[in-house]
DNA sequence: GTGAATGTACGCGAATCGCGAACGAATGTA
DNA sequence: TACATTCGTTCGCGATTCGCGTACATTCAC
């Protein structure tokens, strides 16, 4: 159960124990515990509750991902970009990648 | 529920029937249209297949979030940017937004 | 030693699941 | 018009899974 596997890495990571957790969540510390070691599922709420309490995506803890923080690489603009909630152009970000590309191209010399 | 909700949107845009939807995720349409009626929740695996069958991420699904594309906000300090698979660093970002800024400016201003 | 905190496992009653079946309404076909 | 098909909705059923309390071994601090 890739769930159980993220929880328990983001946990330990924190260095949080089972009871912390299950306080936050208001759940008794036998469910979240088995939610780690999959021998039971989190409900769609506890699911979204715990991606909150970690700072993660859902999309990551169900193993939709593999990235626990969103990374987007420029180059491969899959997903929408925006400045002050406005779309960043296609146009725009081929200037952006050519100025980073630069910019490291000096730092690189140096 | 907002799943149910978000499912029947998502599904009524695509004009796709939910004994399609049913065949997708080999279920019987009964299930699914409980999904949809609230009546009953889908499993964290069927969640996330419904999340790749709509194009959407499970964080839209389960109403962690209320963009149906993921999108990211850049003066927003929270993501990680990469170009050819290297870091953006923080001021490098704040100089793109500065960018991205001047250029609307001069474009507003045609 | 003693107490508290941690992680693990189990049994229980209650809740929920997925399914097939049935239904009326809408649509298609001859 | 008659008839079949598709659609969305709802229900009961058996099986599964849930969340909880509890118990236990281990570790740590005092």
């Amino acid at each position: 159960m890739m769930i159980s596997k993220r929880l328990s890495e983001l946990r330990k990571k924190r260095q949080w124990s089972l009871q912390y957790i299950a306080d936050q969540l208001n759940i008794a510390k036998s469910t979240y515990a088995g939610y780690e070691s999959g021998y039971r599922q989190p409900s769609l709420e506890a699911v979204k509750e715990l991606a909150t309490l970690f700072g993660t995506t859902t999309d990551y803890l169900l193993g939709a991902t593999d990235e626990e923080q969103p990374s987007i690489e420029l180059t491969r603009p899959t997903v929408r970009l925006t400045v002050d909630g406005e779309a960043v152009t296609e146009d725009e970000i081929i200037q952006l990648i050519a100025f980073i590309r630069a910019k490291r191209d000096i730092e690189n010399k140096k």
